[in-house]
DNA sequence: TCCTCACATGTTCTTAGGTACATGTACTTG
DNA sequence: CAAGTACATGTACCTAAGAACATGTGAGGA
């Protein structure tokens, strides 16, 4: 369910094909809502079928601009505001560390370095990003507005798995009696 | 996949049935990797015809309890060393975030309350089994460390949600151009 | 003894997601 | 003008996930 609004929320900011929504959802949605080509075709056709979209104008190659309509918007508002959060978090990273103990100490250290790292430099491109939208290069939409409470997420998340991953390299994996060197 | 070795690293801890995993999943897992019990009979039945885990013994109403093999061991630890980690977040609270601009101020805020106490919430009782855990009561073997770490994510990674969501409440919703009083 | 609850394992069906395959067009550069 | 690249949309197939349905047992209390 989530890609469909996803889609309508996109086309909320204005008309697109899905060839355009396919990279939005890889370049800015990508990291939070993966979604290939494929899926995305098949519910746009969906959409337009049920109403929720229609065609604005059809393009070279075949392009079909979708434009999104007022049951799209009435959905896509009811979407937000009466459903309910499903807040569970879905990360490898994590269900991974509750089998830490299984994974030789070397492994884990390298392991944990790597997690470190990638949290790190996600966090940074996150953290430029907000800087170049405080900057005013993204202008002032209400749109681009919500996108940075999105990436102020996103640079606050990463951030606390780099920090965790750090702390978890402190963690001793064997019993804590110490043996008095 | 990852269901797969969730099982499999869960199994690596001691025997248990499809109905031990199940609950186990839903209580330590439930929040990081949801899994319905007709998953995990089909995976345990796939797993053992493939013989990465055996049945060990069966009790009453047809439970049966599984154990881990060598191969099966071999690969959870192949999985944990030599696979990549997939990073993607897939939180819908995220998602949202980005279609904010959509919501009426009134129905955002009341939003943005009910996200920081949820994950306010979340954090405090993950908090508190950090503290169990740190006084003893779960012992101290490699598994009940590694659970340490997870829950340490926990923590931390609902803590920053709850933080965010009180930040996200003080972005002024539309343009910044301030109508001077 | 009967009833209820927790235990225990499955099948079936539908939807979601992902990979691979397939096709064709417009533009740009050598 | 030939070749390559980016644009553009789809189908087919396979696996994952989730909801609903289905069945039966053992233990404990009323």
């Amino acid at each position: 369910m989530s890609l469909r609004y996803g889609l309508l929320g996109l086309l909320a900011e204005g008309a697109a094909s899905g060839y355009d929504l396919a990279r939005r959802f890889q370049e800015v949605l990508g990291s939070v809502w993966p979604a290939q080509h494929p899926k995305i075709y098949a519910e746009l056709n969906r959409l337009a079928q049920e109403g929720l979209i229609e065609v604005e104008s059809e393009g070279p190659r075949g392009r079909k601009a979708y434009r999104i309509t007022e049951e799209g918007l009435v959905a896509v508002r009811g979407w937000l505001r009466d459903t309910e959060v499903d807040h569970t978090l879905r990360m490898q990273s994590l269900l991974r560390s509750f089998f830490f103990w299984l994974m030789e100490p070397d492994d884990l250290r390298r392991h944990l370095d790597e997690e470190a790292r990638f949290f790190a430099e996600a966090a940074a491109r996150y953290e430029e990003y907000a800087k170049a939208k405080d900057r005013g290069e993204f202008g002032d939409s209400p749109q681009t507005r919500s996108m940075r409470i999105a990436i102020e997420a996103g640079v606050r998340l990463y951030r606390t798995l780099a920090e965790w991953a750090e702390w978890a390299k402190t963690v001793p994996p064997n019993s804590s009696t110490t043996t008095h060197s």
